[in-house]
DNA sequence: ATGACCAATTGA
DNA sequence: CAATTGGTCATG
């Protein structure tokens, strides 16, 4: 399979790396020069030159680089294959980007000293994706392609992959799906007819947006493409996946997720970029997956933090998908029970149409949502509701759902770093030069801004005008326990943390579950309670209010329809406008509000941010090197805050491809953030490129950059 | 990253 | 004046 171009290396072996690769050339040269028939013996007779991205971390190394394929190495030295090639002295691993008759370099070239394989792991569509992704994140293409290409297994690479037979889907069957919504049926003929509509899909609640979804691929693969779907965990993966079996018949996708262990992870990659398969349901990393012939690319619950990458260059799921959109020129669906404002944006800019159901089928389809005040406790005297801290309205609520189902209690889960908020109205405090949280650091100095360090003396509301402010207190925590006791007759379940339950059963019982692990329910649930709501809204997130509706709808839309009796108990001020978007099942205006805000406070999506993370002496050199686009604000640099804990389940590193943060940190480390407007997006990212590269070339310590981050606490 | 090279700086 | 250090440059 692999071969050693070790005749002439062996020999110059005691040379220095360097001349021993440059003598090699030059005599490769010299003997084809004089001996035109032994050149066809020694270098490839067609296209000799191979463009190879090697991979190595520096930004202004991020370019091909040629070499020479020996003669006997033809063969297996293909575009998209993977290679070593000796490289400033040692052996690197390299892609083949392409093989070409004529080098541009006027140098003389080495040859590859090895071919790795013959299968071309790096298809042009993904060769593309990576340079357009790490533009976009000022990284390297080697960084997206480690994000990109699963690493190597020789023994499933020797395996043949099936061909899957065509599926035979029903179209019709298909197209009944999508009747809620205006558009849809539509939209499912135009995939079928290979043809590309791009939109946002606001899913009715309780609605099986895993069968719609396959129904979709379905469509795509009918007219000859392939599709892509992205989902935040292996739980919706799971889902999807049952429901691509049901429309396509068994072996017509395959599921790809970091955590299928090496060999299965090659073999679901190799089914797919061998062009045996062409529709595949992941997680973030099956976003670069070589689809061949790709026709939709699709992503659900896009505003989930699981789709934000967290290896370098931090690329977003969403990003990834609509960067292949645009290149592969494929259909797109942005899909959720919320909206993001990043998608919120796509519909403004008129890039995508809003796929959504009419407001009477909307209201039908999502429960009763009623917010009721903490502090209401009048049933203090019953022991049961006592012990569970319950105001009345929902207590009353569980008691009466738990006579037709299960109830699911949603609770906040701890550890988020909070803001101060107005003493009067809650609203969390802001900066008024840049928006940024408000945070105390010490007793007696004013409250100064975690982005840009300014103090504000004078501080008042912005809505309410009050000077009070207040750091929000951290709820009681009620366990599953604690809550379950209060229903005695009923059994308990608890998902979260480390034991997540993907479904429970139709009958009653109460179910206590943190935000993103909710079970679906058979049947739906009779009732959901959502407690603490305004610890949600205290973090200092730059898209607290979003991600708290987006929980919120998520457990919401596991009830059942107001038409069933399902109802919906919030624990929260009503006045709250967030609460209030929750009431009227209004993810689309909040959206818009949100993003008009947006645009007022600089921040994405309407403006582009970088975040530059490192030792403080190093951060002052770097923005001065910097050269920033018209219109740049720098805010900072402030020691960064102490590390909230990350979502999800403590995994460890995945085997292989895990490259250390540039970032050490152990030691104090302060933050910078630049944002422009968006326009300038391109050129910030191009600016942070090139001083990575002169401090790599200075032999500077990397500094961490990160566009765009989903969190900026 | 790694090594090569040149220039400036340091030490006896 | 030689040895050492630091900045710059190229890597095919």
């Amino acid at each position: 399979m692999t071969d050693e171009h070790g005749d002439e290396v062996g020999q110059l072996a005691l040379m220095p790396g360097l001349e021993r690769a440059r003598a090699t050339a030059r005599e490769t040269r010299q003997r084809a020069e004089r001996e035109p028939e032994k050149r066809a013996a020694d270098v490839a007779s067609e296209r000799p030159v191979a463009r190879v991205l090697v991979d190595v971390p520096l930004a202004h190394l991020d370019r091909p680089f040629d070499y020479l394929v020996p003669a006997k190495l033809d063969d297996q030295v293909v575009p998209g294959s993977r290679v070593k090639v000796r490289f400033a002295g040692q052996d690197v691993d390299g892609f083949v980007l392409e093989r070409v008759e004529q080098s541009e370099h006027e140098g003389s070239l080495a040859p590859l000293r090895r071919a790795v394989s013959a299968e071309p792991v790096l298809t042009p569509a993904v060769a593309r994706l990576s340079e357009v992704v790490a533009a976009r994140y000022a990284g390297t293409r080697s960084d997206v392609l480690r994000l990109a290409v699963p690493g190597r297994h020789a023994r499933t690479e020797a395996r043949e992959t099936d061909l899957s037979e065509p599926a035979h889907p029903d179209l019709g069957a298909v197209r009944g799906l999508w009747t809620a919504y205006d558009g849809g049926p539509a939209l499912v003929k135009a995939l079928a007819a290979g043809q590309r509509p791009r939109a946002v899909w606001s899913a009715l609640p309780g609605d099986a947006w895993p069968v719609l979804l396959a129904g979709a691929a379905a469509a795509t693969h009918s007219s000859g493409r392939g599709a892509l779907i992205c989902v935040p965990d292996g739980k919706d993966v799971a889902r999807v996946d049952a429901a691509l079996t049901a429309a396509l018949g068994k072996g017509r996708h395959v599921v790809l997720t970091a955590d299928l262990g090496p060999a299965a992870r090659y073999r679901a990659f190799l089914a797919v970029s061998r062009g045996a398969v062409k529709v595949v349901v992941g997680t973030r990393a099956a976003a670069f997956a070589p689809v061949h012939d790709l026709g939709l690319v699709a992503i659900w619950d896009d505003g989930d933090d699981l789709f934000a990458e967290p290896r370098a260059p931090y690329p977003h799921t969403r990003e990834v998908l609509l960067t292949r959109a645009e290149e592969e020129h494929t259909a797109a669906l942005v899909a959720g029970f919320a909206r993001t404002v990043e998608a919120e944006y796509l519909l403004r800019t008129g890039w995508a149409r809003p796929l959504a159901a009419a407001r009477s089928v909307v209201r039908e389809a999502a429960p009763r949502v009623d917010v009721t005040g903490a502090t209401d406790r009048e049933l203090e005297r019953d022991p049961h509701a006592r012990r569970a801290r319950l105001p009345r309205l929902a207590y009353e609520a569980v008691r009466d759902g738990l006579e037709h189902g299960p109830v699911l209690l949603q609770t906040p889960r701890q550890g988020y770093v909070t803001a101060l908020a107005c003493d009067t109205c809650r609203t969390p405090a802001r900066c008024t030069v840049c928006s940024g949280p408000l945070q105390l650091t010490a007793a007696h100095r004013p409250p100064s801004c975690r982005w840009c360090g300014r103090e504000h003396v004078d501080w008042s509301c912005a809505v309410c005008g009050a000077r009070g402010l207040r750091a929000p207190v951290v709820g009681e925590r009620r366990t599953a326990e604690e809550l379950g006791r209060a229903f005695p007759s009923v059994p308990v379940r608890a998902s979260g943390g480390e034991r997540v339950l993907a479904t429970v059963p139709g009958e009653p019982a109460v179910v206590v579950a943190t935000p993103g692990a909710e079970p679906v329910a058979e049947g739906g649930y009779a009732c959901v309670v959502l407690l603490d709501t305004w610890l949600m809204l205290a973090r200092t997130d730059l898209r607290t209010e979003e991600e708290a509706l987006r929980r919120w709808l998520a457990a919401a839309a596991l009830a059942r329809g107001a038409g069933k009796g399902g109802r919906v108990v919030a624990v929260g001020d009503p006045a709250q406008p967030t609460l209030q978007a929750l009431v009227r099942w209004d993810a689309a205006g909040f959206a818009g509000r949100q993003l008009e805000q947006r645009q007022s406070a600089h921040l994405p999506p309407a403006s582009r941010l970088a975040t530059l993370t490192g030792p403080a002496e190093q951060l002052t050199g770097a923005v001065d090197s910097l050269r920033l686009p018209p219109g740049a604000e720098v805010l900072g640099p402030v020691p960064v805050p102490p590390r909230g804990p990350a979502r999800g389940q403590a995994r460890g590193p995945g085997p292989g491809s895990a490259r250390a943060s540039p970032v050490d940190d152990r030691e104090p480390v302060e933050r910078l953030v630049v944002r422009v407007p968006r326009s300038r997006g391109a050129a910030l990212a191009r600016a942070l490129v090139e001083m990575q590269g002169v401090r790599a070339a200075r032999k500077l310590p990397p500094l961490r950059v990160q566009i765009d981050p989903i969190a900026l606490e």
